[in-house]
DNA sequence: GAAATAATAGAACGACCGTTCGTTTCCTGT
DNA sequence: ACAGGAAACGAACGGTCGTTCTATTATTTC
């Protein structure tokens, strides 16, 4: 008997699959390529069968999404908290980033990337919750950095949106390079970029953590 | 009578105004939005008429592309080339890459970029023209980066190809900035990314005409 | 201006789209 | 074990999709 206790009524474990499903197709064609049809083939389902899990095809695809959202937390944010604040988890947040389609065998790529080009000019639900999801994030990036500021590590000064700017760039970059360019080398140059853009906001002196011997040089 | 002869049969008019409009639409809604019926619609003309223009809808799509990269080459690279070899014109490259969506009336943004995010992952005519666009255009921006390399204005060890790949991270940062999060302070990010970027790469003493002075809005 | 040709229209096709509805099967709580 | 409810199915709907034909206009060529 598994630990945690198998409550889900059986629909909840369907309706899963589902999305599971749909993650990975919109992950390879995008949002938009969220078909009923398609998902109730890919699935065993009929189509009404599937349809019933969802009030309309717009709801299983901000279902699809939210779940995408989910998976991308859990894989890069939340590992991230386990490094100490400052630098060490902006680096571990800033590796999870570029890594996480694969880890989480996502083979088309990052599906919210994917979803921020496809409805980043197309009003409705699904923008709506894409803009949500994307301030949340650069948000939370934005706390992440001002930690590194307060702890010392990097300059009183320095501008935590133009350091959030431009490490989500180094990643867009990145995906870019990646998947559309074919580039085996762009790990490397993301993280090239991303100490360059440590070290341009790096405190002057500070060895480590709270001592701030500005005074040097 | 005008300059340029009018000897353009009928049909290469007409074609011309159905690219037009695909264009536009790429922009808004993307490549994959592109449908015979909406098309033939906004253009005034009878499915089938339109339809005779292209030999199937894929080849539409790809024509709409080129049409998009035949665009942004007149308004991104070609202006450029008038600005002096050098840092003088990466920065025209940059400040031309992030306008012309706006520049060339294409309200969606760069439907070259909304391709590469639509074809990454979907093999196809589509994605091999997309590929081979993206890879023109790095390769240019290379031998952009290489000339101010060999003006003295960048350190003779700089690496194109990571200068390359920060600067459109920045273009892409910009994008994404500006569209998703509707972050109006966008254009000042990207050019003080552009510019610390540039203070990286840069000679540390050079006596050639490098006047550094940011010419910014 | 007539003949030849290019451009467009119109109707129809099979396939798939999202959605609805009534029926049937399966699961679950007691 | 059995009743009641949840879950899935199957068929059908009106639409739109890309595409193919044939027919009818416009336009070019001589």
């Amino acid at each position: 008997m598994s630990p945690q206790a198998v409550k889900a009524r059986k629909g909840e474990e369907t309706r899963a699959q589902i999305l599971d499903a749909a993650v990975q197709q919109a992950s390879e064609a995008g949002f938009e390529s969220l078909t009923i049809g398609t998902l109730a083939g890919r699935t065993g389902l009929s189509k009404s069968g599937l349809f019933a899990h969802f009030g309309s095809r717009t709801e299983l695809q901000v279902a699809a999404l939210d779940e995408a959202a989910r998976r991308f937390t859990e894989a890069v944010f939340l590992p991230a908290f386990k490094a100490p604040r400052g630098l060490k988890r902006l680096r571990a947040l800033f590796g999870n980033w570029i890594t996480w389609p694969e880890h989480a065998h996502l083979r088309g790529g990052c599906p919210i990337h994917a979803a921020s080009a496809e409805y980043d000019d197309q009003p409705g639900p699904m923008r709506d919750a894409v803009v949500e999801r994307q301030r949340l994030v650069a948000r939370e990036l934005g706390k992440a950095v001002r930690m590194a500021i307060d702890s010392g590590e990097l300059r009183p000064d320095a501008d935590p949106r133009q350091f959030v700017f431009e490490m989500l760039g180094l990643i867009l970059a990145f995906y870019h390079a990646k998947r559309v360019l074919g580039d085996e080398g762009a790990t490397g140059l993301a993280f090239s970029g991303f100490d360059r853009l440590v070290d341009a906001h790096r405190a002057p002196a500070a060895k480590t953590a709270t001592r701030t011997a500005a005074a040097r040089r």
